[in-house]
DNA sequence: CACAATTCAATTGGGCACAACTAAATGGCG
DNA sequence: CGCCATTTAGTTGTGCCCAATTGAATTGTG
């Protein structure tokens, strides 16, 4: 295999935890990509996206909004969000107009279509849940772990980058 | 808000299942990557990305494979192992060799600086586990979580291709 | 042996994520 | 008022993910 030192108590353990590591980041990885591909099979039909069907989640929910607003919502910047809602705009869903009150905003709103696409999508989380084959609760339980974990993550990425250490 | 047609109980339900679903789908997008953000982080001393980091975890562990058995491991095509693979020979830590016995196979090879940055990436476990907040059960119960997540869009997004229904 | 089907890696093209930078508008402060 | 820091979108560049295609090598079958 790979040249490794003979190993002490201290080292044996440092592997172990970089095999416990290995399995947590490739069953994060993994899952995100999983789910990720559901989707594509199941927002095919609608002609979307995952992100940008998370997009028009958000406005169906809080209906028109500055570019600014979307991604605190979705944590996505401008870098990511500025192609998604021209392609978005493109596909004649959202209208982007500069707001009057403040020129540097970007009001996005949802065309007619846009607004009528979402019945098409009523039926998307009932196909989703019916993939995961867990029930509400487990899905639930499961939610709040990863709220919980990308809480953590965020707090100690901030940490992280200022010490750099 | 969204125009919507007045609602009957079952109706209900379906926006309800939209509401859980947009959280989910949500909480695990976030999730995986505020992940990545960590790892981008600490990998960034080593000069690598999270997933050239899973691929040096595989060969690490197994020793020189052919891109093929690589990809099997990580769930990864040719499409986005080669240009990675590239880029780590780029940058010294592999060596790409057709195999002798089979010439369309192509075997990836640590090199000794390969082999030598493992020893700089015995850290990055501790430091990511320690940044979850999660204790080693926590993590093997989510991790199992996880999988079970998996397997089950796996096994839906087989069905639904086919029949595409 | 010859030919068709399969396997494997690479490439191309579309889309997302993020860092770094630009440019315009706004707001605060001397 | 005039200037500067901040805010907001957009652009550019790098890297990853996947679908579809290409081309070479191998395997299977008549």
């Amino acid at each position: 295999m790979t040249v490794t030192p003979p190993s002490t108590a201290q080292e044996n353990a440092t592997e172990d935890w970089l095999h416990l590591d290995s399995q947590i980041c490739f069953s994060l990885h993994a899952a995100s990509r999983a789910f990720n591909g559901v989707y594509r099979v199941i927002l095919k039909d609608l002609g979307l996206t995952y992100p940008q069907y998370l997009v028009m989640l958000v406005l169906w929910e809080q209906g028109t909004l500055p570019v600014k607003k979307l991604g605190e919502h979705l944590r996505l910047d401008s870098g990511t969000l500025s192609p998604l809602l021209k392609r978005l705009e493109t596909a004649g869903l959202v209208r982007r107009e500069r707001s009057a009150r403040d020129e540097r905003s970007v009001e996005v709103r949802l065309t007619e279509e846009g607004v009528a696409l979402r019945d098409r999508a009523l039926e998307v989380p009932r196909r989703i849940v019916t993939a995961t084959g867990f029930d509400l609760a487990e899905i639930g339980a499961l939610r709040e772990r990863l709220d919980q974990l990308t809480a953590a993550l965020d707090a100690a990425a901030a940490q992280e980058l200022p010490g750099n250490r």
